[in-house]
DNA sequence: TAATATTACGTAATCGATTACGTAACCGAT
DNA sequence: ATCGGTTACGTAATCGATTACGTAATATTA
């Protein structure tokens, strides 16, 4: 047999009193007596009352409630923003609730909707890598809730988001390889599409110009679904039919981890032979032999970033402001250890 | 300027008739004619409608949201558990509002409370390590409100919960530890209190009484943090202090690859002088050199059975249906890689 | 003493949707 | 012509809380 859930109304029908006076004696209105107050005060710690959010929310037109769509729980990179979204939210009275694109458009499409009637106050999103317009957010727009994108975004000057510097972190990775006398360095890109991917590319470029090396397109290896086995075997190949190289910059930590396999499997020493960096700096990066250089991205910064934002809009909002679109860009950084470090002897 | 949302309000001024009606004709009932029907179809298009999911939960008191709990977020098992949660919720129309612990008694009561007075339809809960007892969870059972834990739990037999055999799995590792000729076997393990701890403890003392191998107390070392270089340096001053081992059993992934580290820096082969297993199977294990031998822990599969057992507590209440606890016990397994394969000859 | 001010509430509307119940208009049948 | 039945709606109550407004009862002042 549940009980019953204790109301308002309850408390107000066991003193004689009416709802609305439970309400102000209980929000400290001036226009309730002393007496009243504490009946009310006193039955509400002995019949534990808990207000009804749904009806808060619904009255005051606010849930406290930001939505999340990411691509995938499961990632290094996603969990650390998911806590930092997670731990700026409550630190303000929000609520998250969490959905998973699996990187399907559809998927993120209904999200967006389910959101939407749920009444958040808020939105962020890391936009799947099937997205290729905002279409299904213009809803947000249109009843002005704020929407924050962070990490993989669209070009936009409507929308503030929230991304790292890709393209000067993997400048500085290739930089640095080349600084380690490397001159023909390969690199693992991963989906096409992804402007981080691109901006990634970019960096990579930009260093070899700085150093006048040319671009050889052959040294361009693509791992669209970036997953280890799959760069194991493209390096692997590549070993093996014989093409050189010096360095490996893989665009995501698993590229160049399954690049490093491929290279102990196949004798070629690292960091001697071969330099090898990736980009994320997960917590893998140190539990392999050598322990893998890395370009630092700041995933709980992004996800504590973007979280301020959008409470700073919805604020903003609430407050009757007009509010611009804003590009927060957080600074990626080299995190080099023993796979791209030729003045650190290391062992084996 | 916003646009105002579009409520069945809307529609019925613009129609002329009563918000009533236009309810009714949208969910098709047999007494609204075939003309207001279209009417009202074309308007809901037209101007698109969606129902404010806020005054639903109100009024049919059910939110279809499930309040999740867990201590921390950034952690492989946790995030697969995440993802098992969130892909079977989504599946039976759930969306799922997730808080973290962070291991701390006091948020898992905060966030208890927020999701209470939420209206969440059910609550899903992995245990912090502080949490002695069930009583901030007492008005959930009093509002027949289902609660399923998972993974770490304490001892009950009136609430579900869905957990690994961790006492099995861990006397299968150190089984086989013992049937790679080892018998001097260090176990890290992690804080005392939780039962999954104990668990695997007893796992490992089951499998040394079997082979008769005295429990030696020398063998048992504590790393209360979990952290790689906890178990790094405690392994390590083991070796310095010339303490005699054949075998680490590590109760997570992360102290194993710690051991491992030590043991690799000090000169100590592994496999071939010492054993090494882990406890979870994150992936991890298969980026170390040598490849880290592990008990499979089905983390997603976890997050999808407490979610489909909260499920079904949930639409049992709601044909007032008596519910009896249960308790399901998913099973690990041996994932025997090169660190603790003597047979299969490794490399260097 | 009568007019006014103050105190301490209650009434009614509201948020958006649902649903039990009531009813006007029209039908055919007696 | 009146009755009973159907059709197609509208009215009112409800979920739980908030808030503008109204109003008795008492207190204060002219």
């Amino acid at each position: 047999m549940p009980k019953i859930r204790v109301t308002l109304k309850t408390i107000a029908s066991k003193l004689g009193i009416s709802v609305p006076t439970v309400s102000r004696a209980l929000k400290d209105y001036p226009d309730i007596s002393k007496e009243t107050k504490t009946a009310v005060l006193k039955l509400v710690d002995e019949l534990h009352y808990i207000p009804n959010n749904l009806a808060l929310n619904l009255r005051k037109n606010k849930s406290n409630i930001i939505g999340v769509i990411i691509p995938e729980v499961v990632h290094f990179f996603f969990s650390s923003v998911i806590k930092g979204i997670m731990q700026t939210a409550e630190n303000h009275g929000y609520s998250v609730l969490l959905t998973q694109s699996q990187e399907q458009l559809k998927l993120e499409k209904k999200h967006a909707k389910l959101l939407f009637s749920s009444h958040v106050d808020g939105l962020l999103v890391c936009l799947s890598d099937e997205t290729k317009s905002f279409d299904h957010f213009k809803i947000f727009e249109e009843f002005n809730i704020p929407l924050v994108l962070f990490d993989k975004v669209l070009d936009t000057d409507t929308i503030s988001h929230v991304i790292i510097n890709d393209r000067e972190g993997a400048f500085q990775a290739t930089e640095h390889l080349i600084h380690q006398g490397c001159s023909n360095i390969l690199f693992l890109k991963g989906p096409k599409d992804p402007l981080n991917t691109i901006e990634r590319f970019n960096g990579y470029k930009d260093a070899l110009e700085k150093y006048n090396i040319p671009l050889d397109s052959s040294n361009i290896k693509s791992c669209p679904h970036i997953t280890r086995p799959e760069a194991y075997h493209l390096v692997e190949k590549v070993i093996k039919e014989g093409q050189l190289f010096d360095a490996i910059f893989g665009v995501s930590d698993i590229l160049s981890i399954g690049a490093l396999g491929a290279c102990q499997d196949n004798g070629i020493k690292v960091p001697e032979k071969v330099c090898i960096i990736g980009f994320s700096d997960s917590e893998m990066c140190e539990i392999t032999r050598p322990q893998l250089s890395s370009v630092y991205q700041p995933g709980f910064e992004i996800g504590e970033k973007s979280t301020l934002k959008l409470i700073q809009e919805i604020q903003h909002i609430e407050n009757d402001g007009e509010q611009k679109a804003e590009q927060i860009i957080l600074k990626s950084s080299l995190k080099i250890r023993e796979s791209s470090n030729r003045i650190l002897k290391t062992f084996c």
